[in-house]
DNA sequence: TCCACAATTCTTTTT
DNA sequence: GAATTGTGGA
């Protein structure tokens, strides 16, 4: 957007360097994405052939953009561009590419379908109850944990327990593991973590095949020469009698591969993008090592960090001016980020004056909290703000809905990220799974999400039954639907449950003849599902099926643009995008202000910025707090400065005093990130100031100080609905006063700051508690650390 | 087989 | 609190 704007010394090198690997340490809003569009352009302009070019980002979303400004650059219509043939994309969708053209060595047909988080779990608890595995203890969740971050980090089940996953060999997870393999490679499925282990998999072993031939080596030509504009895609050479390896091909293809968000990748992903450039291809990996976020998915800052020891001649490039935000606010920023440990140094500057201080808010509850972010937001929009340049921060999913409470009742439009997703919704799996089940007969998953939908009298039992009879046969569930149907009695169904049965069959076996008769286009196919299945008609009997339908036809839609714009495609590789959407990248940026969490917040800005929640248990989160991982509080420490950059003009920070999550009201101190942002930066309002002024008008120390005292004096314009500093629960039933029942006769008042006494581990003190009566717990300090426990555990001192 | 209700469990962040 | 899972009755 900022394009007419000279690139800068450190930018202008970014572009322009040529030769060997090159890492650009892009500090937040310094104009990264400017970079890595521009050398892009730079490249296809000197002559490099644009199918030559990689680029890989994290999001969809961070794809199209770049897709878009590339195109601008060039002066090139969108169109044009892709039929000239850069690979723009996220790690996940050129995995896939290359898994459909190139799947079959690793078991995967062009129309494999793509397991969501929801379909591994299904698949995983199938997988437990077949190996008779008690879910106590060992829950899928658990399980497909493991999975998932063995592959991240690019290794098999073999290496299982050098991950301190228990006994070497057959471990319930290493069992598990293998079934769930087994039943996806069956289904011709692959999870998320298939597609980046898979494809790594066959690039590698790509190498070791058969040598390729001299017509293979002309092919791979010099580095940059102005011929090259000349040759030709290999897609384009496709079944030319050349005996190239077709996988080698795909390692040789590229001369240039950029990766943004390096600090982001994990193994698996840093081997693929080596793998792609083994050959000859030029890295540019391009991050910050101060917004690395996602530690927990596997993530390894080290990767970036250690680049340049890994590449040899690596040149490094540090983008460290900001154009984004105001000064004050990146003081804040730089402050908290300077606590750190293990990072590149990197001090972010801005020409654009101090701006406005950061302001600091504190309420007595979420929905005093709420209440103020609503008019706050209000206010800027009468001012002439413009609502898509606010948007409203939060660590968890969960401090969400007091926040959207408060803007349906002051009438603001609002979009959620990060929320349930469209595609997350019942109806539109039904009809996805629908249209896996024709491409794909073999997805017993898809099978049985649908055999009973709308509801036919297939019940458990029957389902059970044929399971067996499938198992019994070697044959897909689908499969016996067809064939257990006509021998009922082998299958031991009765009659009404063989109707049944061959009714679902008969419905799908109509819809799959259509489907191959390849005369109807993919959203007929669709509409026709619905049609045929009486699935409409089904969900009217339903409480909000208006809206389901609503969605059916939204989804049925959408289908048929995208066979207007790609009337190539197959079902399977649009099912494939869907699979790999997320809601952030639908972009309808409207006249609506956006509530969304940390993490999908990365790589946006915004005029206008309120981060809410900032207490201890929340942000950082409770369970960073209580694990021992001290890696995990620097993550945390990354993810504050992520969410401070976000913000170019005006942003304030808001912490309350009582939180009602999770079923219960916590009482919580003010994160110790807000302590470390520079006095002279911030303006503290509502419980700040009360707090201070109090502080002020006191000359002797309290004797117990506490940050939540009774009494204090709040704003009026902030203050809550019920007395501060008292524990509540939003049940209310005894008017709210905490108290522990150690008997009917006898109630103790607990307060912050008494001491208690446990069998175990002795005298504590009190730092919070949640719950009331039998169920109140409390946090308690000991001397060794922080625990929390039953409250009718400890006997008051 | 289906429905309603109770019990239980789990609470981070996402491609 | 929400969502999933289990249970009992019709």
């Amino acid at each position: 957007m900022t394009d007419v704007l000279p690139l800068n010394p450190a930018q202008r090198a970014g572009v322009d360097y040529r030769g060997g690997p090159l890492l650009l340490l892009a500090g937040a809003g310094t104009g990264k994405t400017r970079v890595i569009t521009h050398r892009v352009a730079a490249l296809i302009d000197e002559g490099v052939p644009a199918w030559r070019i990689l680029a890989v980002t994290f999001t969809n979303k961070a794809a199209s953009e770049m897709r878009e400004r590339i195109a601008g650059l060039l002066g090139l219509e969108l169109d044009e561009l892709r039929r000239s043939g850069p690979w723009i994309g996220t790690f996940h969708s050129i995995c896939a590419r290359i898994l459909r053209r190139h799947g079959e060595a690793v078991g995967l047909t062009r129309n494999f379908a793509i397991y969501d988080a929801d379909d591994q779990k299904k698949l995983m608890n199938r997988v437990l109850k077949a190996l008779d595995i008690d879910t106590v203890g060992f829950s899928a969740r658990a399980a497909l944990g493991k999975i998932d971050s063995a592959k991240n980090l690019g290794r098999g089940r073999e290496r299982l327990s050098e991950m301190g996953y228990g006994e070497p060999i057959h471990t319930w997870t290493d069992r598990a593991w293998a079934l769930y393999e087994d039943q996806l490679r069956a289904a011709d499925a692959a999870d998320f973590g298939d597609l980046l282990t898979l494809a790594v998999k066959l690039l590698r072993e790509a190498g070791t095949g058969p040598t390729p031939t001299p017509g293979a080596e002309a092919e791979r030509g010099p580095r940059r020469t102005v011929k090259l504009h000349t040759d030709r895609a290999p897609d384009q050479n496709a079944g030319k009698s050349r005996a190239v390896d077709p996988v080698l091909g795909l390692r040789r293809r590229f001369f240039h591969v950029v990766v943004d968000e390096y600090q982001d990748t994990n193994p698996v992903q840093a081997e693929l993008v080596d793998l792609l450039c083994s050959e000859h291809a030029q890295l540019c990996v391009v991050g910050d090592d101060d917004q690395a976020i996602y530690g927990w998915r596997g993530a390894d800052v080290g990767q970036i960090l250690g680049f340049p020891d890994r590449h040899r001649g690596c040149e490094v490039i540090r983008l460290e001016q900001n154009y984004r935000s105001t000064a004050l606010i990146l003081d804040c920023a730089n402050a908290v980020i300077r606590h750190g440990a293990r990072r590149h140094d990197k001090q972010l500057w801005s020409e654009l004056g101090p701006g406005e201080a950061v302001e600091l808010h504190g309420f007595a509850d979420e929905r005093d909290e709420a209440r103020f972010v609503a008019r706050t937001v209000q206010r800027a929009i009468d001012e002439g703000e413009s609502p898509s340049q606010i948007a409203v921060f939060y660590r968890t999913h969960a401090q969400s809905r007091p926040l959207e409470e408060a803007m349906r009742m002051y009438g603001i439009r609002y979009r959620m990220l990060g929320g349930i997703r469209f595609y997350d919704r019942r109806e539109i799996k039904d009809l996805v799974s629908y249209l896996r089940l024709l491409t794909n007969p073999g997805s017993d998953l898809d099978c049985l999400r649908v055999i009973n939908v709308p509801a036919r009298r297939i019940g458990a039992k029957t389902i059970e039954r044929l399971s067996s009879w499938a198992a019994r046969n070697r044959s897909s569930l689908y499969e016996a639907t067809g064939t257990a149907s006509k021998h009922g009695a082998d299958a031991g169904l009765g009659k009404a449950a063989q109707r049944a049965v061959r009714g679902f069959w008969e419905l799908v076996e109509e819809l799959r003849e259509l489907a191959q008769a390849d005369k109807l286009s993919h959203d007929q196919i669709a509409a026709l599902v619905v049609e045929r299945s009486a699935y409409v008609e089904s969900l009217e009997q339903e409480p909000d099926g208006d809206t389901r339908i609503e969605n059916l036809n939204e989804f049925i839609g959408a289908l048929e643009q995208f066979v207007a714009e790609q009337p190539e495609a197959s079902l399977a590789e649009y099912l494939e995008q869907i699979s790999l959407a997320t809601d952030s990248d639908d972009q309808r940026v409207d006249e609506a202000i956006t509530l969304m969490t940390i993490h999908s917040a990365k790589g946006l800005e915004f005029d206008r910025v309120i981060l809410t929640g900032m207490e201890e248990g929340v942000f950082p989160h409770i369970r960073v707090l209580k694990g021992d991982d001290p890696l995990a509080l620097e993550e945390e420490r990354r993810l504050v400065y992520v969410a401070l950059t976000r913000a170019r003009r005006k942003l304030a920070l808001s912490y309350v005093q009582s939180r009602f999550l999770w079923g219960d009201s916590q009482q919580n101190e003010p994160s110790q990130f807000l302590r470390q942002l520079p006095e002279e930066a911030i303006t503290r309002h509502g419980l700040a100031t009360a707090r201070r002024r109090r502080r002020a008008l006191e000359s002797a120390p309290r004797k117990r100080e506490s940050r939540w005292d009774d009494d204090i004096e709040l704003e009026p314009e902030f203050s809550g609905t019920t007395a501060v500093g008292r524990g509540r629960g939003r049940s209310g039933d005894d008017g709210g006063q905490p108290s522990i029942d150690y008997d009917a006769d006898e109630t103790v008042q607990v307060f912050r700051g008494m001491q208690v006494r446990h069998a175990k581990f002795g005298v504590g003190t009190v730092v919070s508690w949640s719950g009331t009566g039998a169920q109140m717990k409390l946090t308690l300090s000991f001397g060794s650390g922080r625990k929390t426990i039953m409250a009718r555990f400890c006997q008051p001192l």
